[in-house]
DNA sequence: AAGTGGTCTAGACCACGGG
DNA sequence: CCGTGGTCTAGACCACTTG
């Protein structure tokens, strides 16, 4: 019975707006009215574009807007399902933490699993960003972070390797970065630059994340100080944008 | 001459990456290391179609992706252009001042356009967002902020009209909002909650900031309360994410 | 084997901008 | 008028999933 509901959609082909524009409204407003369950299937391209009396191409185009608003998802060879809208509320700015840290205190389950890790040169971008030279080692890490068994964002860190000895023997899975280099090593972080800005991701990261390559990303990159004012730590962070809201609270200072 | 040098352009039809994925890149490298000028022209899809040995439509979704990114813009009728990369360093979390006072501390010239100011009642949104009741009066305004001649943001400013009597009247367009109501209210705002988000625009925002549907925003929301702990402003802005990056220091607390 | 989405083609018509 | 991008069609082949 489920197609007789679906059957009854149609555009306007007279109006002015892109039928793959006016089909994706429709399908919108048709989930969003008749509160279609997540994960519901959608009839399949071919029929839908009986439906609509369109080519398949157009409601390919219009079910892609969908799932760049991450309304839907598709799975090659099962069809496309509707999703169940899922943000995460994060704590970042308020105190100087790692975002494991704000993580592990927003009560969440989440957990790290380590994508890469090496000793490598800085390299003439990384050095300029941490006051290194280029030839300077630093270790490179790469972490996946997921959020009640989802995919919510990938961190690349890089470190002095000079200021952190023997670090790439600690496991960085179950302890939080910054808390390893205060404990083990005595150094903690004590001040944090950072800077925001909206990314799409690469195609590693896109399978990573499980996101279309058409998703945006935030991206959050970090510079880490430590009490005597040399670098620390710098990191790139890449979150899925549908699936977390960064906050804060400030206050007046003077 | 031009047209000579994308002439060498090709692809690998035989990788098992899409055609206008390959495509997208080839140009994107192509831009880079050629560091062709913006505003270059770029060959029109018919004539790359033919270089690429692919249709139009494959092509058309190749720049797409690359307008997508904001490394170029289409114009009907015209062609398609390269763009400057712009970005806006953007001060923001540092310290508690409206977005309007910290960009004049930037230095840039900036201008502030009044899009619609009225007053409304609240309704049930706003109202839960401001601590206030669905019918109370708020004073409604929405401003286009440009830099540099360039519309970057649009923020959405809800107020409480019993606490601004007369507000309408005031020059939003030359005097800050912040100042405005510390000065000729007397009323300071000692605290915010802010709330970052990516989103996408609405047909009327994208229209006032000049960028395609299909290009990420940048969203915060914003409360402001006052020194007794009450609400003074709900406001929420929707920047570029072409334009604008977003930095902040933050210091260990304790 | 059948059904799904991913992609592509060759050609078409349109609206817009500029000469 | 012509050249541009915007959009659409009808059909096709492929890779993948499921029965």
């Amino acid at each position: 019975m489920a197609k007789l509901e679906w059957s009854q959609l149609s555009i306007d082909k007279g109006k002015p707006l892109p039928r793959y524009y006016q089909i994706s409204k429709a399908l919108e407003k048709f989930i969003e009215k008749n509160r279609i369950p997540s994960e519901t299937r959608l009839p399949s391209e071919e029929y839908l574009s009986k439906i609509f009396g369109v080519s398949r191409p157009t409601i390919n185009k219009a079910i892609q807007l969908l799932m760049e608003k991450s309304l839907v998802r598709k799975e090659r060879g099962k069809g496309t399902f509707v999703i169940e809208k899922k943000v995460v509320p994060f704590v970042f700015m308020q105190d100087l933490t790692s975002l494991g840290e704000s993580l592990k205190k927003s009560g969440l389950s989440f957990t790290t699993k380590v994508i890469e890790s090496k000793e490598i040169r800085a390299g003439s971008t990384i050095a300029r960003e941490m006051t290194l030279k280029p030839r300077d080692l630093v270790v490179y890490l790469k972490r996946l972070r997921c959020i009640e068994g989802e995919p919510v964002f990938v961190t690349e860190t890089y470190l002095p390797s000079k200021k952190f000895p023997g670090l790439l023997k600690q496991d960085f899975a179950s302890r939080t970065l910054y808390s390893i280099l205060e404990e083990e090593y005595g150094i903690p972080v004590v001040k944090a630059k950072r800077i925001l800005r909206v990314g799409r991701p690469s195609t590693e990261d896109a399978t990573l994340l499980k996101i279309p390559l058409s998703q945006p990303l935030i991206e959050l990159e970090g510079i880490a100080y430590s009490g005597d004012g040399s670098v620390v730590a710098y990191s790139k962070s890449k979150f899925r944008g549908d699936r977390v809201v960064l906050s804060s609270t400030v206050f007046k200072t003077q």
